[in-house]
DNA sequence: GCTTTGACTCTCG
DNA sequence: TCGAGAGCCAAAG
């Protein structure tokens, strides 16, 4: 369906640059709804997965949360983004958090 | 058309 | 510090 609502959260998905993450809830901010599990659900079912880097969206507490392809694949492409994660949750999640309100 | 569930987050006990 | 409950939006049953 893309309502406006997720053509926001893959914008802002886009948005995030490399080696960086963001929280759904971050993004369900900067929407200007506070409600993360919208996020989430629309990128669960997100019909631009390989297009939107999904993979960098994260739980607040810094847990990985879920991904489409399978968290350990998730967890993989941070990795890859010189993000550590341990025990899927990511070391320095608070230092390499991306927020959009600075924008 | 109403109810339930979900890749979540925050607050209270 | 840990566990349970409430709240937000959207999609599916």
């Amino acid at each position: 369906m893309t309502t406006d609502f997720e053509n926001k959260v893959y914008y802002l998905c886009k948005k995030i640059p490399k080696g960086k993450v963001s929280t759904y809830g971050e993004i369900a901010k900067t929407i200007g709804n506070n409600c993360s599990r919208a996020v989430g659900n629309a990128l669960s079912k997100n019909p631009y997965l390989g297009v939107v880097p999904c993979h960098r969206v994260v739980k607040s507490d810094g847990c990985v949360g879920g991904f489409a392809s399978g968290q350990k694949n998730k967890i993989k492409l941070l990795r890859k983004e010189a993000i550590k994660i341990k025990n899927n949750k990511i070391k320095n999640f608070k230092k390499i958090i991306f927020s959009f309100s600075s924008s």
